[in-house]
DNA sequence: TTGAAAGCGCTAACAT
DNA sequence: ATGTTAGCGCTTTCAA
């Protein structure tokens, strides 16, 4: 080490004087010395070597297990990076495009380069099977879940956020609301939906009396089952959407036939997608996916001395009201 | 190495078998061996040490230098990462949140970790000032570029992109096209124009004669847009906006004047962006922003012995037609 | 208060 | 055809 040649001291000491390692205790003017070597020569202690020492990397693996890498993995991994800078620490990111095969694989090579823990995430919330590599060091799921819940993982709320919305739309006054849900098969789905039947018995109402239409999570199928809607004799007062896609496909339909929003009609989204729920016209009213607070939570539960606590973390989707949601008209008429 | 005590050889020959080295002749016989124990023992060299020894960590740094991580750094990320991944090279991802100094910090922290090659990116094609640490390993700009282009920059070709858009609406015979661009002080927003005035001008056109507003990239500016066009006596025949935001905003702004898109008026976005242009109905035309294949190339570049020329490597963006746009109506009076 | 020495896991040059 | 040795850059006893 050329810091220790220029510094007339040995490695050791210029070790212990830039990790200021507790329980050793240098000479004021040795130590000022080191310090003004290291700084001429620009010198970083490389982390692989201290890594190699050490069997630590400074190092999180985070793996996106999902085809698509878009809004949800960069909000999620921006929380977590947020995190992990604080602590130290880099993310070493990695993508699966969806196949076991490949996150196995991709797995061990971040394993190879002594990643001290990992970040296994979905994008759409589901479960997942986690590749047996992965047990070798600290792991916490990100928007899925193994079997018997055998790994820690971070979940929004979906139930809940799904009866707010509709408690929303119940105490603006509206008593019949439709629901365009996303793909019916997946899980957010069904939780969402879940909360919608909650916040309705809540208040005294008949699910059956709701109608509820399946859609994909696609803005055209929002569009699509507004059509179907209009086709009907009689109009809710209010829409919720599977997400904000949908809402916005649902705006654009009932724009066409001539419905304003909110005063013919209340629309409610769902995730708050950036750069898009709030700035169409109406801004919508929708529930926050709260991506890059579930990843901040992943990196600190990580620090955290490995997964404290097994099970499922659920985190509050809040809502977030916009102009696109309003109290219903006061004609008590049909359509 | 026990791999080594199990097959009974020494640690350099099981070396020299796990990694195939060339000009080294190995027995088969005690090949076998080595690959039995190392079967045996699930053997994995350990990266940091082969990159501690070989001065390789067989990593790339990714740098994300703006506010927003989104789309863009996700697309180009997985193009970038599906290219080192064949090449055995993961990706270390920084978020610089905008900040230079955040930028030179980080990078430091990739150095460190002895990164063999810098991925630059900005989301908004812009100027950027590389943090000198960055000079100490090969390294290449994404969609930025220093002032005299001292560094390899990869960059979409905005003008051509204008001008193709503008040519296949002026093919489809439309003679009056309005412009809704982003936001002025952006270089993308000034080369997407130039290319807008080329075509009208190689078409025999004078830019003069058509409306040009500003807006800013965000939806609700196409809506306002719009308007403000709608106010004016005399409506285009199509109209060309800063993006597909901003073209979302122009769709609901017209339908909401009960003006039918494309019989109309026709209507052409940018971006192609994700989840959104091909989803909206009427599915909108639009160029498409060629994000992976940008990060493809970086990767490529990089791999190809460091960047072997310098300037700007510009990345053509085709275009996508769909059904916001169509031929003119036939009507040659007025509104 | 400091230094010497060993060793993390691996590879490359040089023996044999 | 295989083994020996040295050392990548660092940290950590242990000894001085």
């Amino acid at each position: 080490m050329d810091v220790a040649r220029l510094a007339g001291v040995s490695p050791a000491t210029v070790s212990f004087v830039v990790n200021r390692t507790a329980g050793q205790t240098i000479s004021d003017e040795t130590r000022q010395r080191v310090l003004q070597a290291v700084a001429e020569l620009d010198y970083r202690p490389n982390r692989a070597a201290q890594g190699l020492r050490q069997g630590r990397s400074a190092t999180i693996g985070f793996v996106n297990h999902d085809v698509d890498f878009g809004e949800f993995a960069a909000s999620a991994i921006k929380g977590a990076h947020e995190v992990c800078i604080r602590q130290g620490n880099l993310l070493l990111l990695v993508n699966t495009g969806g196949s076991n095969h490949q996150a196995a694989q991709l797995i061990v090579e971040l394993l190879d380069r002594q990643v001290d823990a990992l970040i296994f995430a979905a994008v759409g919330t589901r479960p997942v099977v986690l590749p047996d590599a992965a047990r070798r060091v600290p792991t916490i799921l990100l928007n899925c879940f193994t079997s018997h819940d055998s790994t820690p993982a971070i979940l929004p709320d979906e139930v809940r956020g799904g009866r707010e919305a509709t408690q929303a739309l119940l105490e603006l006054g509206h008593r019949d609301i439709a629901y365009l849900t996303g793909k019916p098969s997946q899980w957010a789905t069904k939780a969402r939906l879940r909360g919608f039947r909650d916040a309705l018995r809540g208040a005294g109402l008949n699910p059956r009396d709701h109608i509820v239409l399946s859609g994909n999570y696609h803005a055209d199928s929002g569009y699509e089952l507004v059509r179907t809607l209009l086709r009907r004799n009689r109009l809710p007062t209010a829409i919720m959407c599977g997400n904000d896609r949908m809402a916005v496909g649902a705006l654009l339909g009932l724009v066409e036939a001539g419905i304003r929003v909110p005063k013919d009609v209340s629309v409610m989204g769902y995730d708050d997608q950036f750069q898009l729920a709030a700035e169409i016209r109406p801004a919508l009213s929708t529930v926050r996916l709260p991506y890059p607070a579930m990843g901040r939570l992943a990196a600190e539960q990580l620090a955290a001395g490995g997964p404290a606590r097994n099970g499922r973390t659920l985190v509050h989707c809040p809502l977030v009201m916009r102009d696109s949601t309003a109290a219903p008209a006061r004609r008590r008429a049909g359509s």
